[in-house]
DNA sequence: TCGACCGAAAGTGTATACACTTTTTGTTTT
DNA sequence: AAAACAAAAAGTGTATACACTTTCGGTCGA
């Protein structure tokens, strides 16, 4: 099951909704993603399931899919999620830190700056939100690293790419902090640094509504 | 889209798996369970899936479903995301207790100690969980209950149905002590509480491996 | 002009058909 | 008797067919 056709319809529609290039709210008929991908609309199906698991799409019965709407509300329960497991993965880093998961995260810091430096949103919108689940990866905890990744992207599709150039600097440089404190054992400066970077994160979240967009295929090439 | 028979599927599934009438490992052949169910493989397919985004079975490419054999790290992981998750919970909780919710949790774990004493165990299994989602509801964060519920699904497929009577009555009796220190509006020893009692429920973890059954039917009937 | 109704078009939900892969089983060979 | 092979059986993966629901456009009636 689950062969690769299904992951390449889920992945490219998957960035497409991160990166807004389809609005949420747009509507997603089966046949002509089918037409687009060149498959059935079995494979389509599957891939829309999988998608409205992940919270990017919502399925109405009888009435289709659509790129998922999240409400503020929901949004700021995602961030007290995220700030929940992270202030505690900060806590618990600290304590198994190593010169080699320091370099690790300094490296990805830089690339982040790197992005940010180059104005590449989707890039930096990828990386940023990395930052924490390579922490989680770090610490050897695969299971928290998955469902960071999907809160993440859960976010993303609000906050991240609304996020202007200036609020990408201010949480690269945050990770670069946080990073330092991690270096100096600090737990508790570490843990407040997270805090605050989440609670930043998302006072910046923008509820913009754009309209749908209604041409799947030129969101998609 | 996912219409009432897909869900009947997948509850079906999903308390054989959890209650272990169907064993880890046991192959669940499509055609059987499409037969079983009265339906065609197209909606089996679609519980399946839906199954294997919670990590209740297991499917490999061109060889099929099978019920999900948790390693132990895994086990140990979700753990520790939980603790991750309940202790920060807790904290959040004590800052918004109110009486209702005292009383809420107080019924609750009145019902639990009910199917305790009746050594009903596949009711006591998922009210013993039930107490930590609910905890998650009254503090409004839908979010937060959803995933919970997610992660103690998992636990279940490993340890909860293991539990002896004797575990599960020290169970109930450490959820009356956290309401109490909530009750008590005791941050500290709240926090305490459920940590010890997460680190008890893993420690009562079970790795029994048992053969996988080969009649689906029986084990569904 | 506006709203209700009707029919066609489009779209979703489920079953089935068929190709291809894995597993099983029976036979042959050493 | 055990290993190797071959053909058949069983099972999964994808496409397609068809029934049913929703949507949309137009017409009729008030």
């Amino acid at each position: 099951m689950e062969t690769s056709s299904t992951l390449h319809i889920v992945e490219s529609l998957t960035r497409a909704i991160v990166e807004h290039r389809l609005h949420p709210g747009t509507k997603l008929a089966e046949q002509k993603l089918a037409d687009h991908f060149g498959v059935s609309r079995t494979l389509v199906r599957q891939a829309l399931f999988q998608l409205s698991q992940n919270r990017l799409i919502r399925l109405e019965p009888a009435r289709g899919a659509f790129v998922a709407t999240p409400s503020v509300q929901e949004a700021q329960q995602v961030f007290a999620v995220r700030r929940m497991l992270e202030v505690e993965m900060t806590r618990a880093f600290v304590k198994t830190v190593t010169n080699a998961k320091l370099k690790a995260l300094r490296e990805h810091v830089a690339q982040e700056k790197l992005a940010v430096n180059n104005e590449d949103v989707a890039g930096r919108t990828e990386l940023l939100g990395d930052f924490h689940v390579r922490m989680a990866e770090l610490m050897g905890n695969q299971v928290l690293a998955e469902l960071l990744r999907e809160l993440i992207s859960r976010c993303a599709l609000i906050t991240l790419m609304y996020q202007s150039n200036q609020a990408a600097e201010h949480s690269n440089d945050e990770h670069a902090d946080i990073v330092k404190a991690l270096a100096a054992r600090d737990e508790e400066l570490a843990v407040r640094l997270m805090n605050e970077h989440l609670l930043h994160v998302e006072e910046n979240l923008t509820f913009d509504r754009k309209l749908p967009t209604n041409d799947i295929s030129m969101a998609l090439s």
